[in-house]
DNA sequence: CTGAAAGCGCTAACAG
DNA sequence: CTGTTAGCGCTTTCAG
């Protein structure tokens, strides 16, 4: 069979040049006359000729691959997110190579090593912390990394996200404006620096008006740990509003609050999430949340890490996008409330 | 900095042994005695080495990559299927290079060539198709593919899918039971296998028993589109029960008919779509819809794959896997209905 | 079992 | 601009 493989070599002969000849017109950086050109050109067309990138990988040192670390693909946020990164990568001629993470830490380790092998040219952590010795092993390397929507401590480590906290006080001082004096908040996973962030903006806005958290549950992200949580703030003295840390979990608990507790969203209790998926915005939902702009944290990821690669020394950055509070009708709007 | 790179020659040093004796320690078919494993594993963790995955590609021919097009990440399903495909793939020692595909034909032939460029030992191609010119492209590079929930009339083409035909028939005589006689289907994409199968099952079900479609559009497996499909399938004489040909576009249908037309269901009219995505199951929609067995598909996939790839001779196969309808709330349960 | 040697396909100096 | 010459890091004969 056309076991096809066709080399520069072969291309070279046909067209009567040199094999390096070849490769100039295949490079970028290229430099051949114009005849030359055509005649590789033709030549390369006649035999379906294509380079191969492993091999230009091995000498030039640049795979073009960029390693992408994922854990949950259940939160529509991720599937989009990842969507986007692939599609803004291969317009500036990369591409990824996936890698699922199990949630335990330990097996994290194990597949950056794995990324590693690869040759990578970047990495792109996405909801994933990475502990620092796993962070130095990827600086020792030469790789540079870029953390999607979590933040570590460390400041060499660049990390972009949406401005969590301006996000948590966005609703916190939305819900205050309704009229709501008991808030409750559901948790995501305390390890996430999401999480984390949201509560403190959303609690610290609340404080500031003379407001305590009526109540607070952990939910873990996950939407089996959410309903549990739901149904233990409700049981005794319930909340008038319930600030859901992302909106995975939101589907949750308006379910949960609508169907076992028959409750009447917004009517008896208003719910708001985080990220602003595709279904947030689905009738059945229609879940007021802050958007996490999505397009713009791809692009500034993109950009981070293209420039980490074209120049090692490039310092890392911190970014944190302002995302708005989407108007919808799972919560109570204040009179004349705009923003 | 410390560009670590550490390569076998160095371990080799540091071990006393040759470069090659490195390599063949770490290469799965070897030949080492104990004291040189010893000495070279000690030396490579000392060092922190680990086999270069391209190098190692270059020359045995095999570069542990698959390459997977994706064309929508929207559908829930595909995200679930993806999550699947690569921990089994990872699990098998591979890993995936992700290619999102735009819709349009061309576009296609220049994701598979990109693709090939990077020497992957096989491709997998979920819900797109590929023109003739395309899949010869891909045998005469020796490199394996099979279809992903999508199917191919080329009998040379392997592919997995779900067994569609089935799966509409039993909506059909679910639905017939339910003593429902104006029916109607939201067709997806036309171009897609999967959408004439799914309603080649269900109408010729139906017209066994004597019942005519009694509307039709079309959805295109969008929910926009879908959503504009009901408005016009619901002007004039609306139907007492509808098929959806995904669930995707299902939910879009039953907020519609909710939210819009201001129609019970499963009271005014039956709701049945096709996958039992994770939000299928979600209470807000509670939807009655044929499950896409994603594992078994998943170990289909990988299993025909690899084993292409391991014997090149190895015959395509094609695989319809059968599925469950998943009994749920969105439409009206016959009496005394079990299956 | 082990080392030496020959490349995999390509890019990057290096002289012309 | 072009051809020649080295390798990239590794696997794989081939002798020993």
């Amino acid at each position: 069979m056309g076991q096809s493989k066709v080399t520069s070599a072969e291309v070279a002969a046909r067209a009567g040049v040199s094999q390096s000849a070849v490769s100039r017109v295949f490079t970028p950086g290229a430099s051949a006359s114009g005849g030359t050109v055509e005649k590789v050109r033709k030549a390369a067309a006649e035999l379906g000729y294509r380079p191969n990138v492993l091999a230009r990988a091995m000498v030039s040192g640049k795979s073009r691959i960029i390693g992408l670390v994922v854990a949950y693909l259940d939160n529509q946020f991720y599937p989009e997110a990842l969507q986007k990164l692939s599609n803004a990568l291969q317009k500036q001629g990369y591409h990824v190579l996936i890698f699922m993470a199990g949630q335990s830490a330990g097996d994290i380790g194990a597949v950056v090593e794995e990324i590693l092998d690869y040759q990578v040219d970047g990495i792109i952590a996405a909801s994933v912390a990475l502990s620092s010795d796993l962070t130095e092993r990827c600086r020792a390397a030469g790789v540079p990394m870029v953390l999607f929507n979590r933040a570590q401590d460390d400041p060499h480590m660049s990390a972009v996200t949406s401005d969590n906290i301006a996000g948590g006080a966005k609703v916190a001082a939305f819900l205050l404006a309704g009229g709501h004096r008991r808030i409750g908040y559901i948790a995501g996973w305390e390890g996430a620096s999401t999480q984390r962030d949201r509560e403190a903006g959303f609690v610290q806005r609340l404080e500031a008006a003379g407001v305590h958290l009526h109540a607070r549950e952990v939910g873990n992200f996950r939407m089996d740990d959410a309903h549990e949580a739901v149904l233990r703030m409700f049981t005794t003295d319930p909340p008038d509003a319930v600030f859901v840390a992302n909106d995975h979990m939101a589907f949750s608990v308006m379910d949960t609050v609508r169907f076992e507790l028959n409750l009447n969203v917004p009517g008896d209790v208003s719910v708001v999430g985080y990220d602003d998926v595709p279904a947030a915005g689905w009738p059945a939902y229609d879940l007021t949340t802050v958007r996490q702009p999505a397009n713009r944290m791809v692009a500034e990821t993109v950009e981070i890490l293209l420039s980490k690669i074209k120049a090692a020394d490039t310092p890392a950055r911190r970014v944190a996008i302002d995302g708005p509070l989407v108007l919808r009708g799972s919560a109570r709007i204040p009179e004349g409330w705009t923003e």
